[in-house]
DNA sequence: GCGGCGCCTTGACACAGATCAAAATTAGAC
DNA sequence: GTCTAATTTTGATCTGTGTCAAGGCGCCGC
């Protein structure tokens, strides 16, 4: 439907990385103008996504890196039984596809939560770049690395955590991201549904709500469907007595 | 104590990745023998560690990469209630510290298990000699997307399987990681306690013994003490109802 | 505005695995 | 070799979550 509308055409060929407000999160951080400039000419960005539609998809082959520029991206691995585990959520500046690089084929599948905008960056050409500008390269090393240490605290918080201990690190995450993009921390709306959140963190859906009720309850948030509000960041904080050195955070 | 033992230090320096049986397994795999020479010139070779000692403990400042030589290495983030999440185990041609490269700080510890020697790679050297080797450069991006996609392969297995899938998963992920270095998939030993074990899968010590002691009772492998034996390696995968296109094996 | 559908919430119950307790086995120190 | 501490195994009980079932609510299409 999007691909004949102009104005979103028009709109989107004009962003580029040096205006792009998540250039500090993103790919570009650290990078010298004229590079930016580099990196802009060899990156596609596609009219935004709707609600549902793939990234990609589990065994697809892999070309490109993609980085969220808006909206949110989910990214799941289907099982055989026909259900799915859920990996990750991509919000605005994140990468998404970084594991897929050592196999060439898509290991998950990702999936936009709302319309989404994404930059896609053909992973053999920057590659290329890389090789002349060593800031691109150690950012993208980085980046993969801040991944990588992401998943760990994720892998804490699965071996050992309470239903509690998990939403309430799921919710001071977001909190987190959407703070670091110039969003509320206190308030902010849910792209994802409980079953998701519930795949993610390894519980069962009732067990989410159930969670999301108490914590009502207790006054430490108030939920309306996808709309959060914490009133008691100091007590969610409290409830994760898992390493402080380690955030489920993703965003610098 | 081994620093005054000339026998170990002629050892380790006679080794050269060249020579070495898991370069193809490691970080030299797909490199040019010249680059391979450069690669040696800047990578220490300190002398074995011994069990229990460290390479790294968390919040050490970071500056290399380890490769595992030979033995095995456990890394864990410490908690602050004293406890702590074992992440992974590190066979020969595996790499540790990946993680740290965005913080510049070691988010997690790394012990031996037994006796082990590493390879100490510098990563400011290792980046600048990776700008002018791009197969190096691809290499290390692989290393570290199959890093990642192992953790998120670990991801589903805490977030879904029963104790008798996390344990038959984590077996056969040892037993085809002997295979790739020329070892036995069927009899091995394991290097790390119960308690390890059980902490790297989100069980109780005592879950692990009794799903080892299941195991044994229906024939499928015998268990003394560290030794493993698998009888009907089949049976033990058909136990793992997860996606088959991901393993939690790390070596590819 | 009404009806149907999907998502979310709540309740009742069951069970896998945690926890507690203690014995058995092994490893290390001397 | 003996003693002591650590690890592993086994048993008994308890509990947090999963599962099953039903009902409520909001959204979308007509």
């Amino acid at each position: 439907m999007a691909s004949g509308n102009k104005l979103l055409d028009v709109a989107s060929v004009r962003v580029a990385c040096g205006d792009c407000s998540l250039s500090k999160l993103c790919v570009p951080m650290g990078l010298e103008a004229a590079d930016m400039d580099r990196l802009d000419t060899l990156m596609k960005r596609p009219r935004p996504l709707r609600r549902g539609e793939h990234l990609f998809r589990a065994g697809d082959r892999f070309h490109s890196i993609y980085a969220v520029r808006s909206g949110s991206v989910k990214s799941y691995t289907p099982c055989h039984d026909g259900s799915e585990q859920v990996i990750g959520f991509h919000l605005p500046g994140e990468l998404v596809g970084l594991d897929a690089i050592e196999s060439e084929e898509h290991v998950c599948a990702a999936r936009v939560l709302e319309t989404t905008s994404v930059c896609v960056l053909p992973f053999d050409r920057i590659q290329e770049i890389a090789c002349e500008v060593p800031s691109l390269q150690r950012q993208f090393l980085r980046l993969m690395s801040k991944e990588l240490a992401h998943e760990e605290a994720m892998l804490m918080l699965l071996g050992k955590a309470s239903a509690e201990e998990r939403l309430a690190t799921f919710l001071l995450s977001l909190a987190q991201r959407f703070k670091a993009r110039g969003f509320s921390e206190t308030e902010f709306n849910l792209s994802m549904s409980r079953h998701d959140i519930g795949n993610y963190l390894g519980l069962a859906v009732e067990t989410v709500s159930r969670m999301f009720s108490k914590l009502q309850e207790d006054g430490v948030l108030s939920v309306h469907r996808k709309n959060i509000r914490i009133h008691e960041p100091a007590r969610l904080r409290s409830m994760l007595r898992l390493d402080e050195n380690r955030s489920v955070a993703r965003c610098g």
